[in-house]
DNA sequence: AATGAATGAGGCTTCATTCAT
DNA sequence: CATGAATGAAGCCTCATTCAT
């Protein structure tokens, strides 16, 4: 009987979790709106009552989708390099790698999207991410990019543009792999692309005498 | 008698077009499964009724929208650089002066993310969109890109990846405007990060020797 | 201008008709509900404001059709039978012929079935038909075989259900020209089928010293 | 605990049966188009949205009514009489009074006119009408009326012909009631008037030296 | 804790009817 | 007289949410 009991506990310990799951799935498919509290309860392998046990709404549930995934991902990324005391340009090198691998690899990949299709939809949820991931992510990068302007290794100029200038393309790609990726026959090489984006952003970032070493 | 029935074929000529501009705006900030037809019939000063003498359906007329602005965009800026003649890099410098104004200052900046919001619900549609805007932006875009580096304009590389590259922060301005401005008291300056990119990214795709020149 | 006006007036006057005709086809093919007063009045080659220029409502254009239809049929019957004098059998099989060049080979045989459906959504209509066109038809069937009752010529029994049985064949056949026939390569053979009714019905109501001799 | 889930169980069980009945009174009633969901619903006990659990359309619900019946009408007539071997002429009295009680005296005797009144909306069901209802039943009744000519009973003839007779009385009593019988204080008599029928159309049957002795 | 049958508000769409021209 | 653009009430259907079991 305990075996039974703390197979039910393990259960409801992973409910909610696999619940956003399903719902990342299915929300990432079809966008808010179109997506059926049905059809996420089942791809969790529950019924439509049990989701309402462990989130309120389908508002809550998309809400606690985000803010759990976007702490994901930034939380790490802060952490890792909080301490860094290399270059800059490096810096720069290693958190494009990650990105690819923790966002553009996978599921994760649909949120932008999801975020930016719903911000309509949720105002609050816009404002929550533009503070706490935006904002966040961009002044992470700006000082990233201040301290490399301070060191002499990067340009002048507006340390936010640059940062934006560094997100843009690895944003493009998770909409390119979310709405387009489908109607081809092999996926697009987001490894090669932000490799040349890599390349050429660092290029175009150099202090004027030492342009041209990539 | 004329007059009069001028007057009425007048309206009778502009309500696709008045109903295709509340459109935009209702679908710009609901999304296409929010948005009632109600409230685009009435911000256009007509019934819900007489929004369904014009268009099918819902979908019909956002397919409709998408078309009809998209063409608005690229028809005249394909025939106004098919006979151009001077430098690429120039080109690719009123180009994203163009895009500025025509897209980043108007409505038509809430069209990007409205596509890619609605790509689960209209597959048909996000096909459409990237068929004969996407595939077309980028097509154009390389050519030009193609022609620099025949010219020795620019590096050598990936056409489609450096015209992608191009684009990346036009997008994210595009998204910004329609989801996170509205956050901050001044708006966003598109204009002096576009100018930024501009100054990055062809610096970034000089070929070696000319590099450090903006 | 006179010409004008006269061919004006000629018009006006023939709208009526030409409008009851077409609603006839059209409530004969979709029925009341489904038929839709744009489609009545484009068959009628006017627009659907015009239709109702002569008669109030659809409901009102049903009505004035059926009434006017049924008229048509009875009035000249009855007359040309009052004063007859021969034999009921004879005046029986010329009823049965006037019916099927009358009815079953126009487009009226589609009025009987288009009543039957819409009875509940006119009960009015249903009794004005009941008291105006079946018992009316039944009653001068009656009193035919009444007569030939008293005559000698038929068996006696209730002469309102030998009228039913007189009627019954003839409905079937209207219904099934109406519903069933568009589903066979070749039109069921009317006019075969109420010979042998007429045969069967006049062996079976004859006397018994005088059956068999059709 | 096992008492509570068939209470459930059974109701679920019993709910397309009780729609079914709710449907047919409201159908017979209105006609199809007329006919509002939420009716039949109510009359069910239910609310719209539960009809829809069990029927995915109007349309759907209507298709089932009439095939449900439909079958529950012809089979076991078909099955009881499978192996008889009395004379054709006992047969049909059998028919015509089985006909009298499990048709014209019930609610069914409504199905008749629906359909009638909905074969413009429904080709499909017409057509479904036609092949299993009309064909299988007047296909039935030739094989009776063969079957009794080869044994002498009844007058040659298109057995298919004599079928339709047989029926035509049986319809106009089904539509009588459906239609007419509210306009009298007291009800049509129909066991009479069958009877009537069944007299005068055996005597028209039978084959010449045999008429006479109904 | 879990279920899934039931609900009913909400939105798209149709079409009889009106009325300015 | 005639038109046809415009209206808006009405009805089918969906699906988030509830609750008895």
């Amino acid at each position: 009987m305990k075996a039974q009991e703390s197979k039910r506990q393990r259960r409801k310990a992973e409910r909610p979790a696999e619940l956003l799951e399903a719902a990342l799935e299915v929300f990432a498919e079809k966008g808010f709106a179109a997506a059926r509290m049905d059809e996420i309860a089942a791809r969790a392998g529950v019924s439509k009552g049990t989701a309402y046990l462990y989130f309120e709404s389908k508002e809550d549930l998309f809400r606690a989708l985000v803010q759990d995934r976007m702490l994901l991902i930034f939380t790490p990324l802060e952490q890792a390099f909080e301490t860094y005391e290399g270059s800059s340009r490096e810096l720069l090198e290693m958190l494009l790698a990650r990105f690819c691998i923790r966002v553009l690899g996978t599921k994760l990949a649909a949120l932008p999207r999801l975020v930016i299709a719903e911000v309509g939809h949720f105002p609050e949820l816009a404002e929550f991410y533009r503070r706490n991931v935006i904002d966040r992510g961009l002044g992470f990068l700006s000082r990233i990019i201040a301290r490399g302007q301070a060191r002499g290794e990067f340009r002048p100029g507006n340390p936010d543009h640059f940062a934006r200038l560094f997100v843009a393309p690895v944003l493009l790609s998770a909409i390119w792999r979310a709405c387009f990726d489908r109607f081809d026959d092999e996926p697009f090489d987001f490894a090669a692309f932000i490799e040349t984006h890599r390349k050429i952003l660092l290029s175009g970032l150099a202090p004027e005498p030492e342009r041209g070493k990539q």
